[in-house]
DNA sequence: GCCGATTTGTCCGTATGTATC
DNA sequence: CGATACATACGGACAAATCGG
C-alpha cells in the first residue's frame, strides 16, 4: 500500500499500546528515542504522536512525557466510530452481518428533500433502505440517499452486498470525510415494522452526509439503531477547540 | 492571551467561514497566499488548517486547494460537543441554564464502582447528582464522581455553581482531554422522578473520564439526557487522516 | 529556591513527491 | 508538458514545563 511514514509509526504505536506492551499511564519512550528506533526526524514521530492523541489514546505532558490513557473497551457492545462500513464494525466485533435491502428506489430532491439532506434541489438520487442484521437479529435501519451523478450504476444487488466496496473498489473514488449527528428519536411505524424493537419507544439516529476526495457530499444516510446495538465513543480536547 | 501563532490563524480563518466570507463549496487562498497574509511559515499555516479539518470546517483536496465544507447548524437542538461546561453549552444555545443539587456524598469507590468507572479501589470520591435545567424544564441528570484527592473541597454550594469553574479558577488545575461514551438506555425510576420523560421509556446517556493536565483521570460523569434536548455532532476522516 | 538536564511545544526554512489542471 | 497546490519529510533553533539534586 505504499503508506507513509509518519502513518507506519502511527500504526505501530498503536498496536503496541492496543497488546499492552505499553500500559495504561505508562510514559512512551521519548521522542528522541522514537526518532533513533524509527529512523526518521522529530516531526514525523510527533505526528503520529498526534494521531494519537486524536483518538484518545495517549496524551502529551510538557515536560514529561507523552502518557498512555488507552483503555481496552469492553465487547459487549457494538461501537460506531470513524467511517466504517458496516461490514468492517461487525467483523470487529466479530459478528455475522446481514444485509436486506427491504426498498431501492430512484427519486428527484425537491425543497424538502433538500432541507433535510443538503443535496440539491433537482439532484437525482438513489433512494435505498436497508436492514441490518446481527447474528441474524435486525438491528439497523439505513435509509441512503446517493448522488446519481457521482455514485452512478448503484444496483439492488450491490445494495445488497456493500455500497462503500463498490464506490471505492469499482468506481475507484476514495471517500474523505464524514460529518455526523446523533439523536434519540421516537420510534416510526416503519421502525416497528423492521426492527422490533420491543418495548422500546426511542432509536439512536445517525445522520451523516458523506463528502469524497474532491469536497463534494455524495451521501446523505440516516442510520436508526436499536438501543442495544449502539455504542458511539469519542475523544475530545479542551482549548482545542469547541465547535 | 499570548496565544500562539497557529492558534490565532485557526481562530481567524474559522470565523471567516462562519460569517460566510468563505462560503461552502469555496476554496480558500493557497496556502502559499496564507503565508504572505499571516506572515508566518507554511507549516504553521499548514497546521491551523488541519485544526479546521479536524471540526469539519475545510477538506483539502490535493493539488487543487482547501475545500469549505461548514454549513451553518439549525439552532433547533441542543447541541454538545467539545468538552463544555453546562453553562457554556447553555448560552451558546441562549438559553437560561438552572442547576439544582439532589445529591451530595462522599463515598469510597468499591469493586462495582471501579468496573463502572475506572477509578481504582478506595479512591475517596465525591459523588453528585445534579438536575440541569433550560428555562426552567429539567433536561439533564448528571452523575458526577470527583477523585477528592485531586479535586479537593467540593461543596454542595460550589457543585450548584460551576464544578468546572471552581477546578479551573480556584485550583487552578487544567483540564485536558475527555473520553466520552454515546448510548440510549431505558428510563429508570430516579430519571421518573426528576426528569419527567413523559412517554420516552429511553434516554440519551453520555458517560465520560476527564484527565488533568497530567494525564490523571479525576472525574468520571454520568449524563442521562431527556431525547429532545440531545444532539450530538461529530466528524470524521476515513483511513487515518491528514496531517 | 535555584539550576541544569530532560522533554515536549512552537516556529522556521528547505527539499522532494504527488495530484490537478 | 509545465505551473500550481497540497503532502511528506528532514533539520535546526529556541521557548516552556517539569523534575531531581
Amino acid at each position: 500500500m505504499a503508506k507513509s511514514k509518519y502513518a507506519e509509526i502511527f500504526k505501530d504505536l498503536k498496536l503496541r499500546i492496543e497488546s499492552e506492551e505499553y500500559e495504561y499511564q505508562s510514559i512512551l519512550p521519548p521522542e528522541s528515542a522514537l526518532v533513533v528506533t524509527y529512523d526518521c526526524s522529530r516531526n514525523t514521530v510527533r505526528r503520529a504522536l498526534a494521531q494519537l492523541m486524536d483518538i484518545g489514546y495517549v496524551q502529551s505532558i510538557n515536560g514529561v512525557g507523552v502518557k498512555v490513557i488507552y483503555q481496552p473497551v469492553d465487547k459487549a457492545s457494538f461501537v460506531i466510530g470513524g467511517i466504517e462500513t458496516f461490514k468492517e464494525s461487525a467483523s470487529r466485533n466479530k459478528l455475522n452481518s446481514d444485509t436486506e435491502v427491504i426498498m431501492f428506489a430512484e427519486i428527484t430532491a425537491d425543497e424538502r428533500i433538500n432541507r433535510r439532506t443538503g443535496f440539491d434541489v433537482g439532484t437525482e438520487l438513489y433512494y435505498i433502505q436497508r436492514l441490518r442484521k446481527l447474528d441474524g437479529k435486525p438491528c439497523i435501519l439505513d435509509i441512503n440517499m446517493f448522488d446519481k451523478s457521482i455514485v452512478p450504476g448503484i444496483t439492488e444487488e450491490i445494495a445488497n452486498r456493500s455500497i462503500y466496496d463498490y464506490i471505492e473498489k469499482e468506481l475507484h473514488m476514495e471517500i474523505a470525510m464524514s460529518k455526523r449527528k446523533m439523536t434519540v428519536e421516537r420510534v416510526t411505524e416503519v421502525d416497528m415494522k423492521w426492527l422490533n424493537p420491543g418495548d422500546y419507544n426511542c432509536l439512536a439516529v445517525v445522520t451523516s452526509q458523506t463528502f469524497n476526495k474532491m469536497g463534494i457530499m455524495f451521501e446523505y444516510t440516516q442510520s436508526r439503531h436499536l438501543p442495544e446495538y449502539f455504542c458511539f465513543m469519542d475523544t475530545a480536547m479542551r482549548g482545542g477547540m469547541q465547535l
